[in-house]
DNA sequence: TCCACCTGTATCGCATGCTATGGATGCTGC
DNA sequence: GCAGCATCCATAGCATGCGATACAGGTGGA
């Protein structure tokens, strides 16, 4: 249920925007909590799955998230025997990042849990419709982001 | 410009709507920041400017937000000045929460900064296609929120 | 070589969000 | 009246996100 029929929040893309980040936040974490994760490590399952390395910059890039946030999410990965940093034998500033054999083991759940959140989130709208609104997401994001990333 | 164009998380709508919900809140905080207020502020301006009273649960519900995360807010925001609370004469456990002068003033300065951030954010849809997509994020919400609510 | 600059990471301080819990007050049924 | 329940708020503890800054290591030009 909606609330407030005749709020004018609703009528505010920022508004409605920061709340259904919200409720995908939430929905993921209840799926994750029982096995230890949350809904902030998904880019990094994302990223690293199958055995692939990356620097901590390069993950922060692909997450579009600051340093500072990534270096505290590997941290507390790290604490919690997800993932694995061994040093770059070519440049002494980085590390290589891994998940952990115990992480690899979780990452079909990780999937899975995006997969399900996605299809209950978007279960109101057709199938056209969904991709009209991943779309119009990307635009959104596109005049908002003033960061030039590399494709 | 959107990072990696054939990344699998742009297929993901909680990916990219917490993308460009992070990307309100960063631009929303931008230009709030010169005026000593930030983006959580914008749900109580917007449910007590021009003088209103709410109670804490009050403003709490309107930005659907939990109670505790409206505690800090207000805490911070009774530091800050931007608000005061007095007792409710007719029911003790409650406050009757509203802007201070010093608030009121700076009213308009947040609806600004939201307009704008919102014209910014939707200039890359026409006009019919802003409509659906706000239609679509009630949908998204309306799909993910377990919690009913009074309308 | 060595200095100046660039890059990658760490760290601080803070805001915003959550769940879980406890305490004070109000209300209802007996 | 009061015992039990409901409601409102405070608080603890934590995760996720930001900007600012410090510093080690790499790089390139004089």
């Amino acid at each position: 249920m909606v609330s407030f029929p005749n709020d004018p929040r609703r009528a505010s893309a920022g508004y409605m925007t920061n709340w259904a980040a919200r409720l995908f936040a939430r929905a993921i974490d209840r799926r994750l909590a029982p096995h230890g994760l949350s809904s902030g490590h998904m880019p990094v399952f994302f990223a690293l799955a199958g055995g692939t390395t990356m620097t901590q910059k390069e993950l922060a890039l692909s997450a579009a998230i600051e340093q500072p946030t990534m270096a505290a999410t590997l941290t507390r990965m790290e604490r919690d025997g997800l993932i694995a940093r061994e040093p770059d034998p070519d440049d002494r500033r980085k590390s290589l990042i891994r998940l952990t054999p115990a992480a690899e083991a979780k990452a079909a759940t990780v999937m899975a849990a995006a997969a399900e959140v996605n299809a209950l989130a978007l279960s109101g709208l057709q199938p056209a419709e969904r991709a009209r609104f991943l779309a119009d997401l990307e635009r959104v994001v596109a005049a908002l982001d003033d960061r030039p990333r590399a494709g």
